[in-house]
DNA sequence: GAACTAGCGTTAGTGTGACTAACGATTGGA
DNA sequence: TCCAATCGTTAGTCACACTAACGCTAGTTC
């Protein structure tokens, strides 16, 4: 299943698609387990930064998730459908909606925490803990790039 | 841009999430350039398999650039009507189509082999050459854990 | 040689993620 | 008071991963 064998020289020297690759296997474990417990990627970074930075407006969390805010309020929906958030209009400044944190999505945010752990410790199990550190450095070098001119 | 700085502390400890952007990064950078040269990234995995093994049946090709064989139908539509692949049944086995690599199929494969050396250094300019191999390296050994057991 | 199974290419459709454009409502500043 | 900017929302595009089903062809078994 994959082409470290069957597939072409070229294919396998490309780094970047190395990068895709790993990268496409771990979102796949990530997204099976969270599937399981009734979420995705996305629930998560809104409930964490949430837990983080207390109720927030749409705009800071688009901005703080690099969530496209047009795609936000479907994530916010399904949040709220789910009791894990609340929206309620800013009194403050009306074109704005609070999000807050419910005592339910904060349970959900513990345990996904748990999940998340656990899926990152058996994509990563083929690395020593100081490999890790290795990988998350390289990595962190890379992402910050592009953080720079932007 | 990044969340280096504006995002929840959860968030940037996630490994796989930081995986994720990584080669979301780099993927972007990938197709923007192969966008400039009429092409995407299943062209040059098609591409590539042809020149090193020959012409091929789409199921092979599918087997070899892991393209599911019903997305590559697409593709290799793409790539016919470029004139850079023909399209034409086994004789010898009438359920089969061959894929053929032309000569104008060879040509914008070397200028894909150029224009994607040159993204994926910079895409890794912030790490020394030594990085670039330990991280090819980590990355590796993630992948073929996957390609273990399947 | 008829029937069955399996492989092949194709069509259609699902779901997720990244991303753009535009609109109505609201706000703050000139 | 008018203007520009911001906010949430709707709608839509594109690429990729993945599934299901169908018609055709090949090889095998009875």
């Amino acid at each position: 299943m994959d082409d470290s064998t069957t597939g072409a020289q070229r294919l396998r020297d490309l780094r970047t698609r190395l990068l895709s690759q790993a990268a496409m296997q771990a979102d796949r474990r990530v997204n099976e387990e969270l599937a399981r417990a009734d979420a995705r990627k996305w629930h998560y970074a809104v409930l964490a930064t949430l837990d983080e930075f207390g109720a927030v407006s749409q705009a800071e969390l688009s901005d703080r998730t690099r969530i496209y805010r047009s795609d936000l309020v479907a994530v916010i929906n399904e949040l709220a459908a789910r009791d894990q958030v609340e929206r309620a209009p800013d009194p403050a400044d009306r074109r704005r909606n609070l999000i807050t944190l419910t005592p339910q999505g904060r349970r959900q945010l513990h345990k996904l925490d748990k999940l998340l752990a656990d899926v990152e410790d058996e994509v990563l199990a083929p690395l020593t803990a100081a490999e890790r550190e290795q990988l998350a450095r390289l990595l962190t070098a890379l992402v910050e790039q592009h953080g720079q001119h932007m």
